[in-house]
DNA sequence: CGTTGCATTTAGATCGTTCTAAATCACAGG
DNA sequence: CCTGTGATTTAGAACGATCTAAATGCAACG
């Protein structure tokens, strides 16, 4: 049944040449004569010869394989990163591994030694929450090369491709600011990242820019259901707010619900924004104001960092920090006026 | 930078074994005395030794590795699918090498070759639309074991795992009649898959058992605003419909929207059925009703088949369907009375 | 004390590639 | 005809594990 593997010794049996002359044409090497590249490339053709990168791995070191970590698989902002990482992965000749480590750091450590034993050329990391701060350094010490995305451990250690929520958070503030809101209330999550961090750094920031008062931090679960059972914390809120801006879409389309429930109106009685525009956000009712951060673009960023890392070890570590930009619907309330 | 890797000789060097007794050691195996075992054990800590399953592989043929196609990665279907084979996998201590065909044949090809390359144990495969028939064929004229899932080519050449998407379509049907709807159109996607075939097959088997009407079969994008836009024609359907079933939620989703656009109240003037129940299904407004598939579980059940698959590769095909559960929400009307 | 049997350990070949250093070839120039 | 040069080609040693077959140690037995 398992079919025996075409090497390049039966290649070069075939082809009458030696070993080392077909290793150089798999690899394109301009040392070898047309017509007897022509000649081997016609034998690997007839006798389907595959390369075994592990065994080329053994001698060369370059596997052509990087690891992704996400936290979660579930959440679409992470697919889509995933999908824009796998493109530019896939355009580059290189394969990726995927692991999911449930937010749970040691899950995230079994997975990191498993990829070392795969021996995967670098890792693009969203670390979980909790992780080690030490993580980027024993990454270091095991000369495994990361980038991290979406999140980050130690800020500035590594490279890292993310988007600039700081600034994400004054847009969305400013929006509900100058359709007339001025109590607003953050919707949050348990799980301490640098995402949420950032997040709720940019609140504080923004309500301070512009004069809107912080009606309360409220927490919720990660989940739409977890969001909806939060909007009676909302509403009991002593500053009873006129606006919420929730942690991601997700939450914000379960709030919508648990409003709704309640029977106030989202985006006429209170508006609501979410962030990360998700595919969701257009399918809401009413259609969730958001703000568009690009996962997907941040996935591009994060694998064209990764490259660049390969190429060049020693290079400083870089930041890539995509725009986020405002996308209006109906649910932050009616247009001003 | 790139730190020297520890390689079974070192420990064994230092702790005074041979290198065959470390390797029984990384093995488990019950050859070595208690003591032996501990001390190597104890090095190997120390020294941060990671097996490299690569060279292991080289070796004995197994890499613990398996490539998953699918032909998405933004339909939260196919996610779900991947997050349930990657679980079992970690589990299995096996790793997913994840690729995205986007259901383009010519790149599915390019992925199997790229993953024989990298000397996979299996792969799980979504056949990408207009898949080579004779693609199990090849793939076992390879060597290369192989699970399809969620989409099949050439009915039980291989194993496969799956929804019973035929029974979830007369589920959908039935609780439509049930609700007293008796024109019901379909609103399907252009990619030729078996899940398309099998839903259509389902649909007009279902209208035959239940006595309804066919109102007509649209193709739309597959994308909510594609969805939207088909929305005209369904309406412009000769016998016009009064409930439409959809190709999946996302579909759904979007049409309702453009039902909602041409003054159509979804649920109430016509009731509108989703296939899938993705989590955006409690989201949309009015709340989808939908056929669950639980992808998650198709996921697990194609990791399981492949794993057995690997320990028997002459094992007869098998099949592992599971069975679809209606969803009632708010978008197929109000219940009857 | 030599032998047998069992438990444990090991040397050396091997997997399929790439690398290094050297060999071979073709041909021009002296 | 010999030598030097640049272009090709190659033999053989890696890489880090596993496998096979055999060696070793030790206790008990006759």
């Amino acid at each position: 049944m398992q079919r025996k593997r075409v090497t390049l010794d039966e290649v070069a049996r075939i082809a009458g040449v030696s070993r080392a002359t077909v290793s150089l044409v798999v690899r394109k090497s301009p040392l070898v004569a047309d017509h007897t590249r022509e000649k081997v490339e016609q034998v690997m053709a007839e006798l389907d010869y595959v390369r075994d990168i592990g065994a080329a791995r053994l001698r060369n070191n370059s596997s052509r394989t990087v690891g992704v970590i996400v936290p979660n698989l579930v959440n679409s902002f992470f697919t889509e990163f995933l999908a824009g990482v796998e493109r530019v992965m896939g355009e580059d000749d290189r394969v990726v591994l995927l692991a999911n480590s449930q937010d749970d750091p040691r899950r995230q450590d079994d997975i990191l030694q498993r990829f070392r034993g795969h021996g995967v050329d670098g890792v693009i990391l969203c670390p979980a929450a909790g992780t080690d701060p030490d993580l980027p350094g024993r990454m270091r010490r095991w000369g495994l090369p990361v980038v991290q995305s979406l999140r980050e451990i130690g800020r500035g250690a590594t490279d890292y491709a993310g988007a600039d929520y700081i600034d994400g958070v004054r847009l969305a503030v400013q929006h509900l600011v100058r359709l007339g809101r001025r109590r607003i209330a953050f919707l949050s999550v348990g799980a301490r990242t640098s995402a949420r961090e950032e997040r709720l750094a940019g609140f504080a920031r923004a309500l301070a820019e512009t004069g809107a008062k912080d009606a309360g931090i409220v927490e919720a679960d990660l989940s739409w259901e977890g969001a909806a059972h939060s909007a009676a914390e909302v509403l009991a809120l002593p500053s009873r707010p006129d606006a919420v801006l929730c942690f991601n879409d997700i939450l914000a389309a379960g709030l919508m619900r648990g409003l709704r429930r309640a029977g106030i109106e989202p985006g006429r009685d209170m508006a609501v924004m979410g962030l990360d525009d998700l595919p969701l956000a257009e399918l809401t009712y009413p259609p969730l104001s958001s703000i568009a951060m690009d996962p997907a673009g941040i996935g591009v960023a994060a694998a064209r960092l990764l490259a660049r890392r390969l190429a060049d070890p020693a290079a400083p570590p870089e930041r890539s920090i995509l725009a986020p930009r405002l996308v209006i619907r109906e649910s932050s309330g009616a247009e001003a006026g």
